[in-house]
RNA sequence: CGGGGCGUGGCUCAGCCUGGUAGAGCGCUCGGUUCGGGACCGAGAGGUCGGAGGUUCGAAUCCUCUCGCCCCGACCA
């Protein structure tokens, strides 16, 4: 197509809003716009990546029997009242009334509708299992909107939903999009790894996030560099350490040392000298400690203290899940100090009553650790769990680390990584479906709730997350298989008619053969000019036509990734582009998953 | 929601402190010269300075309110 007639506007400058790369190269690039806070309109060149992305979303997915549906935007309210998250959702949920007054909402999810859906059109066991899914625009009012199309209020996202029988069908179907979603990644070209996730206050029994690796990700992920363990470092285990050899067990001493002001591990670590310890102490043999608020599933509430290893940090979550609470949050400082009569920084987990204390299994068995003494201004040093912490349990409730060994096949080690979640795999389990009466007749005749599967994944976020992982300093670069157009065909003589006429003809020559050619035949710019721009745009192949070349009978054809350019002659072009795709799709083959 | 910052042609920004009726670069239009890594000359179009109110002879500039946007945090998954 000519570029000429594209509505489409470079920038040179980057727009003030843009504050990470795929958004600034998107808006310069002229693929989107903002209309407000995280709402973009999508202009023809994003619009094409995202059509192909939804493209290769389909066709997997449909590989497994998923059927696609539309379900509205606009959600009655009734049914959020009826799935009790009416009063749940906060205000991410955008409530408004229509002119009758009735209380409808913009879809974040669809959760209600489709086992709406599914409950006045499902009603035998024979009609299992089911899977629809949509892709749609969404809206979630979000708090703070930022990073372009990473963290939108409006967004487009493709949500599944599985319908089973049995609890061993929802898994196996489960597993099967698991498998969808590593084939779609995969096709995308990105480098990506499925995640174990912690699956958070919705209960679902399991769950996996897909994660496109890129040092811009919110996430931290840690992979094993030997299996395939690959987890949220909120989930990650942690191996248990041997206890360092820290001498003979000494008394608890509340008096060993005084420590004025000294609060950081580091600090403290050095101070506590003595004849045994004239340097001081390894930071391991330190330990900190956190009072947490948690409440429980029956609305009691209780103190919960943390103790990790000095050099180590509490992986809250971990507690939060070992206590079973439904809500846990840091004791605020003030009521903590009051509470163990300490200023922060010498809090510790002696003597404390009414706190259920969990301490770190990095430290059972092992001695003379120090801890806050609960006196401000002194530590203790000598603690043993074990004998000083009656009633304290042990448990991983660390965050694990990089270089820690893997839980999981004892042999690797892991290694982190940042990843932009771009997909998720959730067991549902009966929460809809009890709650909304989505049911079926068993063979016995029994009535009984669905077992749900809830599968989504972030289409325009993944798109800008493919381009967060793709990209140089001269713009976006494309992987093929969602790059709006895969050639670029530069005119660099518009106003030479020999020069046209070639450029032409291998435009229609490509397009012939299957490719998307953008042909950039404006008028009046210098080649300088149009070279910058590809390099913006940044699709996979840039194809050269211009007088120099052509005076020796060549066209030139460079790849946009490698640089690597080919002169050859225009009758060579399509076999010549046809080989360059092939070698793109087997490199991004290799480096798709791992 | 707490803290900070910003709203001036399509984009990036200057002007504001110290009021005197709006500028630059890029982009756009026309003409000409150019033409292999964002060319040059000339002539143009385009802004109720986010909005409302106030102070003043006079407000982009000072004051009050308001709306929007951005960043950090909290929140969310």
């Amino acid at each position: 197509m000519k570029q000429s007639k594209l509505l489409l506007q470079t920038l040179r400058e980057t727009p003030k809003d843009a504050d990470v790369v795929s958004q600034q190269l998107m808006m310069r690039a002229g693929m989107i716009q903002k209309q407000a806070a995280g709402i973009y309109s999508y202009f023809p060149l994003a619009l094409r990546s995202i059509r192909k992305f939804e493209q290769i979303v389909r066709e997997e997915l449909e590989k497994d029997g998923c059927q696609e549906i539309l379900m509205p935007a606009v959600q009655p309210a009734e049914l959020w009242e009826e799935s009790g998250r009416w009063k749940f959702y906060g205000k991410e949920l955008l409530r408004f009334r229509d002119r009758k007054d009735a209380w409808f909402c913009l879809g974040p999810t669809h959760e209600e509708v489709v086992t709406d859906m599914v409950r006045r059109t499902v009603r035998s066991y024979k009609q299992l299992p089911m899977n629809v899914f949509q892709i749609q625009s969404k809206f979630r009012d979000e708090i703070r909107p930022r990073f372009g199309l990473m963290r939108g209020r409006e967004f487009i996202m493709k949500d599944g939903y599985s319908f089973h029988a049995s609890d061993a069908d929802c898994d196996r179907e489960y597993w099967a999009m698991f498998e969808a979603y590593k084939r779609i990644f995969a096709r995308l070209g990105v480098k990506f790894r499925p995640v174990e996730a912690d699956s958070g206050a919705i209960g679902g029994s399991f769950t996996h996030e897909f994660h496109v690796l890129a040092g811009s990700g919110e996430d931290a992920i840690l992979s094993c560099d030997a299996c395939d363990y690959t987890s949220n470092i909120e989930k990650t285990e942690a191996p248990k350490l041997a206890p360092g050899d820290h001498g003979a067990a000494f008394a608890l001493t509340r008096d060993h040392f005084a420590t004025p002001g000294i609060v950081s591990q580091e600090l403290q670590a050095a101070a506590m000298k003595d004849a045994d310890h004239p340097g001081g102490m390894p930071i391991a043999q330190t330990s900190k400690f956190f009072l947490y608020h948690a409440t429980m599933a029956d609305q009691t509430q209780k103190l919960v203290g943390a103790v990790v290893r000095g050099d180590h940090d509490v992986n809250p979550v971990k507690v939060k899940n070992f206590v079973g609470a439904t809500d846990m949050e840091l004791f605020p400082i003030e009521e903590a100090e009051a509470f163990t009569g300490a200023k922060s920084g010498f809090m510790g987990p002696v003597g404390l009553k009414d706190v259920q204390i969990i301490v770190d299994q990095s430290l059972e068995g092992g001695v003379n650790y120090t801890c806050g003494a609960n006196k401000t201004d002194f530590h203790h040093f000598g603690l043993d769990p074990a004998r000083d912490l009656p009633g304290a349990v042990f448990a991983d409730i660390r965050i694990a680390a990089e270089g820690d060994a893997c839980t999981r096949c004892g042999k690797g080690h892991y290694q982190a990584f940042r990843g932009i979640e771009v997909g998720q795999v959730f067991k549902l389990g009966i929460k809809y479906s009890q709650s909304m009466g989505c049911t079926f007749l068993d063979e016995q005749g029994k009535e009984l709730p669905m077992i749900m599967g809830c599968y989504g994944i972030g289409v325009t976020r993944t798109v800008a997350a493919a381009i967060e992982q793709n990209y140089d300093a001269d713009g976006i670069v494309w992987p093929w298989p969602i790059a709006p157009f895969q050639v670029h065909l530069l005119n660099l003589d518009p106003g030479g008619e020999e020069v046209s006429k070639v450029a032409f003809q291998l435009e229609a020559e490509l397009e012939q053969a299957g490719f998307e050619v953008l042909h950039d035949e404006r008028e009046g710019l210098s080649p300088g000019a149009k070279f910058k721009d590809a390099d913006l745009l940044g699709f996979p192949l840039r194809l050269m036509v211009g007088s120099k070349g052509l005076k020796d009978g060549v066209v030139e054809l460079r790849d946009r990734r490698t640089k690597e350019l080919v002169k050859l002659r225009p009758e060579e072009v399509v076999a010549s582009v046809t080989a360059a795709k092939a070698r793109i799709m087997a490199s991004l083959a290799e480096a798709g998953g791992r």
